[in-house]
RNA sequence: GUGGUUGUAGCUCAGUCGGUUAGAGCACCAGAUUGUGAUUCUGGGGGUCGUGGGUUCGAGCCCCAUCUUCCACCCCA
């Protein structure tokens, strides 16, 4: 017999109760406002079809997928040529299904898939885990959870208004008030490059100009020379990531520097009419930012992109997405634009915990526990346990009649609220006692008024 | 994937130059208290020092490998 220590792989966590609660807080208000909105619950499966997945997030991307082995003995099927030729070639003989990576592209797949039963614009949300073979780190883990809300079949950019609305109303509901929730548009990128003499060259100036918070306007200098953009371009960059001031001047001042640039119109113009949708609603507590150091990374990204970060917590974005007009051109549906945006919740319970914003009330399942004296009062507490479950109250009798100083400490670190004691004298009266676990005070009395004050709680 | 870092009781951490029996706080269990938890007092259980090798008379401490943690890249929720 060994005694092999138990382990879990690198990258993921068991959640314990206290954990589960809090994290079905954040789901539960994320799903709320999903369907608010309009949103249909999509599930898809844990493992897609590799071919389904490669390709669509890049090279880099292909790398984290999570690769599911072939069963039986893989092995037969593959030749000693197939093993020269590289894992890259050998991958395609021992591997056919993988973890899903993200929950946009088994979406498009979902959508291409049943294309003929949708009727567009299709509007849907998606809560489940994904999987990346990343190096773990702090927000980062190597199983986590996506929340993602998705339409496609329309270009209308009231969507990307109402992606903002969604973001800010979670966030809000969740306690966390000082975030900001950045926005930019590809076209504005692209415009951009072509301004200073770049055309076609966006994705390598926006890798590094996505770091500018990061490392400074040197460091994306510095970049930028490394990856071979010339110093002409770098210094007509200078004066446009200096651009400051509120949305309506950063505007004003890239509307002259694109003046030129087709892209940088579509973009710009497409900006506007976005911020134009959100003057007719009232946003509780995000700081809507116009951003053009704001990249992301997917490259499917084609229209307005976002971001969200909480601005006193130590931690990435919580939250981001954009718009992508081809995504299901991959797998054979041209011209669906969708727009689309994702929660991590991982990073939002993390910054939750740090800024210390779970409720404490919302902690505790059980409300009511009675007391287990002895067989008698076990036999007497049998009907009112049903009696207070019928009055939907969560209620549970300590299983055996323990010490009382035991059952107490249960209650106590199971936080449940109040203790009902019946003993001997309770049982002769009908008179109980009712003791709130918080205040130590005790009530006497009747089980229906048991019921009416806890049901208030 | 690259470079670094961490691991000692359930948790947070001490542990001197390599030296004999590895400590503290919190938590846990029992008692003080046979109908009252969280506060107080008393006592108690708990460790293959991440794992496997090596150096040494002797290793928690030094060396190698491996796993894990955290961090910086890359990238990203």
């Amino acid at each position: 017999m060994s005694k092999e220590k138990p382990s879990i792989p690198k990258g993921t966590r068991d959640f314990g109760p206290q954990v589960v609660v809090k994290r079905n807080y954040i789901f539960s208000t994320i799903r709320k406002t999903f369907e608010k909105f309009g949103y249909q619950p999509l599930e898809t499966p844990a493992m897609e079809n590799l071919s389904v997945l490669t390709g669509k997030y890049g090279e880099e991307g292909d790398q984290l997928i999570f690769k599911i082995l072939n069963s039986g003995d893989y092995l037969t099927k593959t030749t000693a040529t197939d093993y020269e030729a590289g894992s890259k070639n050998l991958l395609r003989k021992i591997s056919e299904k993988a973890l899903r990576y993200d929950l946009t592209v088994p979406f498009a797949r979902f959508v291409v898939m049943n294309r003929n039963e949708i009727s567009f614009p299709f509007k849907r949300y998606q809560i489940q885990p994904v999987w990346r073979a990343d190096r773990p780190q702090r927000g980062r883990y190597r199983e986590f959870y996506q929340c993602d809300a998705d339409v496609v079949g329309t270009r209308s950019l009231l969507c990307e208004a109402e992606i903002v609305l969604m973001m800010d109303e979670v966030l809000s509901n969740l306690g966390i008030t000082d975030f900001t929730i950045k926005i930019n548009h590809r076209g504005i990128l692209a415009g951009i490059a072509e301004a200073i003499g770049q055309k076609g060259r966006e994705a390598e100036i926006c890798v590094a100009i996505d770091k500018l918070d990061k490392i400074g306007l040197e460091g994306v200098q510095k970049e930028l020379l490394e990856r071979g953009i010339t110093a002409e371009s770098i210094s007509a960059l200078e004066p446009i990531l200096n651009i400051a001031g509120d949305n309506t001047s950063i505007l004003n001042a890239l509307t002259e520097i694109l003046k030129d640039s087709e892209e940088g119109q579509r973009g710009l113009s497409q900006i506007q009419e976005v911020f134009a949708y959100l003057k007719n609603f009232q946003i509780k507590n995000a700081n809507v930012s116009l951003d053009i150091a704001l990249a992301r990374g997917l490259s499917y990204y084609t229209g307005c992109i976002f971001e969200v970060k909480v601005n006193n917590a130590n931690m990435g974005s919580i939250s981001g997405g954009g718009r992508y007009d081809n995504l299901t051109g991959m797998f054979g549906l041209p011209d669906v634009s969708g727009v689309g945006f994702s929660f991590g919740v991982d990073r939002i319970y993390d910054v939750m915990e740090e800024l210390n914003l779970f409720p404490a009330s919302g902690q505790t399942i059980t409300k009511l526990l009675i007391i287990n004296f002895d067989k008698a009062s076990e036999q007497y507490s049998l009907p009112l346990l049903q009696q207070f479950r019928q009055g939907n109250i969560a209620t549970e009798l300590y299983p055996e009649a323990a010490k009382l100083k035991k059952q107490m400490t249960y209650a106590d670190q199971k936080k449940i609220p109040f203790v009902l004691l019946v003993g001997s004298e309770e049982m002769q009266t009908g008179i109980l006692q009712l003791k709130n676990m918080q205040t130590g005070e005790q009530q006497a009395l009747r089980a229906e008024e048991i019921i009416s004050i806890l049901q208030q709680q």
